[in-house]
DNA sequence: GGAAACTCCGACTAAAACAGTCCTATTTCA
DNA sequence: TGAAATAGGACTGTTTTAGTCGGAGTTTCC
């Protein structure tokens, strides 16, 4: 119906591994990526993400690693997920930050009740936060 | 986000499109993909779908067409999209329907919080009925 | 009975997204 | 200076998606 990305799935696995540990505390990607299986440099790509969107801070360096920039209570799933996924691809071609390359765009006739269920889902993901997940 | 495929876009517009009709008054791939500017082979596959799920009823022959199988008001959305979609594959790889080959499986640790936030969707597509659409 | 209009169906191609890899900086500390 | 860490670009192979093609089966009309 849905389907979220392995990358989406990695960070959240990463995320919540994180805030397990103790404010302010390091962990590396690598630690990570040993302890689920997760490829490394896959890995490192998501938190670098989730770093420049400003969830968690990095220190680089022989003893560097992520910590979490807010409290889990404070991060909502949703902010993880389009962190990760860049844009806010609508749940159709349409609902998207970009302009109409709809192609049926004039004559689209299901948007306005997409956008309903789009908010849903929406919601469904801001809601839960990172606190809940761990 | 999330985000439906083409096909699901095309498949919803149809069939709203076909729900707009009189009951039992046929209409046809072409006339649909025409309407609204949709590749007919695309559409009409994407008819057929419907029609082996029992959504719309296919007439074949010179006056054919498509009609609805049930009204409106008692089709929510959430089955067009899994006619045609194929299975139910979960929001992440751990909560499809195939056994696990998630690789991450035995550690993962975001699996049940995730299926809470999976239901939230489905509950969002069930809700809404064909009727709410047209 | 034959042609036309339509549905039905599966195989095929092209392009895009995804998952994963590789390689190279840059920063920090011992 | 060298090891360990983040940062990030470029690349490849696989899968998914969008769309196409060709043909077969049905029904209706003449």
């Amino acid at each position: 119906m849905v389907r979220l990305s392995k990358k989406v799935e990695y960070g959240l696995i990463a995320i919540r591994h994180i805030a397990t540990r103790a404010r302010g505390e390091l962990v590396t990607a690598k630690e990570v990526a040993d302890a689920y299986g997760i490829p490394y440099e896959m890995l490192a790509k998501v938190l670098q993400r989730l770093t420049k969107a400003g969830l968690v801070l990095s220190v680089q360096g022989v003893h560097g690693g992520y910590m979490l920039a807010r409290r889990p209570a404070e991060i909502p799933v949703s902010e993880i997920i389009s962190a990760i996924e860049g844009g806010n691809p609508g749940i159709v071609q349409c609902l998207s930050d970009s302009p109409e390359i709809c192609g049926v765009a004039s004559t689209c006739t299901i948007k306005s009740p997409l956008t309903k269920v789009q908010a849903n889902i929406e919601r469904a993901f801001s809601a839960m936060m990172l606190s809940e997940i761990v």
